[in-house]
DNA sequence: GCTTCCAATGGGAGCGCTCCCAGTACTCAC
DNA sequence: GTGAGTACTGGGAGCGCTCCCATTGGAAGC
C-alpha cells in the first residue's frame, strides 16, 4: 500500500537504517567529518546512492543556522532600474563567486514599499546568510535595515554619507577625471557634464571627478546637468545643454546609457561627433561598442565588481574581516572622442 | 550576564510567554488563523512589537515544507549569456509576480557543470517551491533534472522537442513571419535570415516563421545563417551573407542584438540602411531604439513573459493546473526597414 | 596484565516553527 | 437542569538535520 503512495524523499534516518548505522554516523559520513570507519563510510555512500538520498536543505539550515544563500538587493524607485545591463554583469560576477562558495543567490528588486518591506523581513527572519546592497540613494531606507539586520552586509558602491565598514567600489572620481582630462588633452575647452542622479554617490563622485579634471586644466566646469542614468534622460539632458551652451565642444556623460542618448540628440541636432562635439561615457557596456560612433568611455570592471562583492560577503560569512576594495577604471578610446 | 550576551532573535516561545499565552495561540495569532480571542490576539501583537519578533523563515519552512522561494534557472554554456538585457526584463516581470505571491526569487545561472549540478541539488533538496527554466538548448541536461525534481516546473520558452506540460512562450513563428512579410510588402525580394542558435526552439521557430513568410509570397528563403544571439555574431553573420549574397536587399535577424551587429557590418561595408538593405530585428530591446538607424523590430512583451511565467508557477505551487500560454508579438516600425 | 588513550559509535537533545487533538469553558435550546 | 454544540486553549509530536556527550572496544605503553 505504501507502494503507491507518493514516495517521499528518503531521510537521513532511512539512509542510516539502510546502511546499518546510526543517524550520527550517517550524518558524519555525509559531511566528510572524521570518526567514521572506512567500512561504514562506504556503507552510507552505498545507501545514499541506492535510495537516491539528498539532504533536505531546509532541515540542515535550521540545524546549522545557515541558509546557504546570499541576497543581492537592488534598490530603486521602480523596478525598471534593473533593466540597466550593468546589473546583469554584476550578477554574472557575483553568481560565479557565490558558486565557488556553494551559496545560492537570492535576487531582491527592492523597488517599492512592498519590496523594501520584504527585504527587511528577509534580513530579520534570517532568510539569507548575508546581503549585498546596490544602487542605494541618499537616505535610502535600506541602509537602516541593513544596519539593523544582524547579518553580514556588503555595499556595492558606497552610499552617500559615511563609508560603511564593508564595501566594494570603483574609482569613480579617478575615472571621471581621466575622461575629462582626455577631452581637454584633445583640445576641448568647453566640456559639459551630463551627470547621473546626484542622490547617489556614483553620480556625485563622477561629477566631482569631472570638475577636478577641468579645474586642474584651468577650465571652468559646467553646472551639473542631471540625468537618471537612462538613455532618454541622457538625450534630454543633451538637448538642454545644447540650448544653454550651444558653443560646447565636449560632453562627459556619467554612464554609457546617457552618452548614447546624448549621441542621439547630437545626431538629430546635426552636430557631428566627434568633429564638432566630443562625447565620452562611463561603464563600457555593450552599448558603447554598438553606438554610432562607437563610444570612448571609462571602462569599469563590472563583472569583477560583482565577483569581489560576493567574495567579500563570503569572507564575512566565514567570520573573516575583509577590507574595503576600490577597483580601478581605465579609459577606452573609440571614436566618439 | 545574559545582558551582554549577543541578543538572539526572540523565538515564538518567548513571544508566547511574554504575551501570557501558549505557543499554539501565538502561532495562530501570527498567521491570522481562527480560534484566537480578541484579547489574546492583541496581547500577542503587543509582545511581538515589544520583543521585535520576526518568525524564523527556516523553521517555518521546515514545518510547513514550503520554502517561500522560487528559482529562475538560466541555462547556457557560459554565464555571459545572462548579459543579454532580455533576461533582466524577464526578471523584472517575474520578480513582480513573485512579490505578489510573497515568494522570494533565487537566480541560478546554470552555465557550467558545477552550476548545473548545484541546480540539480537545489531541486532535489527541496530548496525552492518551484522552478522556472529558461534558455534551454536541445538535449539540455536541465530538462531531465526538472522532470525528476518532484517540484512544479514552468518552462520559459518551449524547449526543442515535445512541449512540456507547463510553459509560457511567445509567438515566435508568427512574429518572424510578420516581420518577413513586412519586408516583402516593402518591395524586398532577396531577404536573408540571420537566425539564432538552431539548437534552441526560439532559434528554430523564428527561422520557420521567416521561411513561411517568404514561401507564402512566392520567394525563396535563404539557408539559415546562424548566430548565437549576440551582437558580434550578428555582425559576423552579416559579413558572411554579404559575401555569399551581395545582392540581398533585406535581412531578418532573429533578435535585436544580432540586428545591431548586422547594422554595424552594413555601415562598415558602406551599404546604407534601409535604402540599400532593410534590416529587421526581434525583441524590441533598448538597443533597437538606440541603434542607428533605429530598428524596425518584432516587439515581444518580455516583462509580461516573466510575469506570466511566475504567475503560472505560483498557480502550480498553489495546487492549480494552469494552461500553457503563448504571448503575442507585434511589429514596431522604426527606420531600419 | 593493567592502565591510558583515542577512534568510533549511537542516543538524545535541540534548531524554531506548525498543527493535530484532547480538553476546557461557555452558550443555547429544550 | 441536562445535553449538545461551539469557540478557545495549550500540550505534544513532529519537520529532518546537526552536534554534544557518554559509552565502547581495541591498540599502545609500561
Amino acid at each position: 500500500m505504501a507502494e503507491n503512495a507518493p514516495r517521499r524523499q528518503p531521510t537521513l534516518d532511512e539512509v542510516a537504517e539502510c546502511a546499518g548505522v546510526s543517524r550520527s554516523v550517517a550524518s558524519r559520513a555525509l559531511n566528510n567529518a572524521p570518526h567514521v570507519s572506512r567500512a561504514k563510510r562506504a556503507a552510507v555512500e552505498r545507501a545514499v546512492r541506492q535510495l537516491g538520498y539528498v539532504p533536505n536543505s531546509t532541515a540542515r539550515a535550521l540545524a546549522t543556522r545557515q541558509t546557504g544563500a546570499a541576497a543581492l538587493v537592488v534598490s530603486g524607485e521602480d523596478p525598471s532600474i534593473f533593466a540597466d545591463p550593468f546589473f546583469a554583469q554584476v550578477i554574472v560576477g557575483a553568481s560565479g563567486a557565490l558558486e565557488e562558495a556553494d551559496l545560492h543567490l537570492m535576487l531582491c528588486l527592492a523597488a517599492s514599499d512592498r519590496g523594501r518591506k520584504r527585504v527587511g523581513e528577509l534580513l530579520r527572519s534570517k532568510g539569507a546568510d548575508g546581503v549585498m546592497l546596490m544602487a542605494l540613494r541618499e537616505d535610502d531606507p535600506l541602509i537602516r535595515m541593513a544596519e539593523e539586520a544582524e547579518m553580514p552586509v556588503v555595499f556595492g558602491g558606497r552610499p552617500v554619507g559615511p563609508a560603511p565598514r564593508w564595501y566594494v567600489d570603483v574609482d569613480n572620481v579617478g575615472g571621471a577625471r581621466e575622461a575629462t582630462e582626455y577631452l581637454v588633452s584633445r583640445g576641448r575647452t568647453r566640456v559639459a557634464a551630463i551627470c547621473g542622479r546626484l542622490d547617489t554617490e556614483a553620480g556625485r563622485a563622477r561629477y566631482r571627478g569631472y570638475r577636478d579634471g577641468l579645474l586642474a586644466a584651468g577650465l571652468d566646469p559646467f553646472p551639473p546637468q542631471e540625468g537618471d542614468f537612462t538613455e532618454p534622460s541622457g538625450a534630454a539632458a543633451m538637448a538642454v545643454l545644447l540650448t544653454k551652451h550651444p558653443d560646447l565642444d565636449g560632453v562627459f556623460a556619467a554612464n554609457d546609457n546617457m552618452a548614447a542618448g546624448a549621441l542621439r540628440t547630437l545626431r538629430e541636432a546635426g552636430r557631428p561627433v566627434p568633429a564638432d562635439v566630443a562625447v565620452i561615457g562611463f561603464d563600457d557596456l555593450a552599448v558603447a561598442r554598438i553606438a554610432d560612433p562607437p563610444l570612448t568611455t571609462v571602462h569599469q570592471p563590472i563583472t569583477a565588481f560583482g565577483r569581489e562583492m560576493a567574495r567579500m560577503l563570503v569572507a564575512l560569512v566565514n567570520g573573516q574581516d575583509p577590507t574595503p576594495l576600490i577597483l580601478p577604471t581605465r579609459l577606452v578610446t573609440r571614436s566618439s572622442a
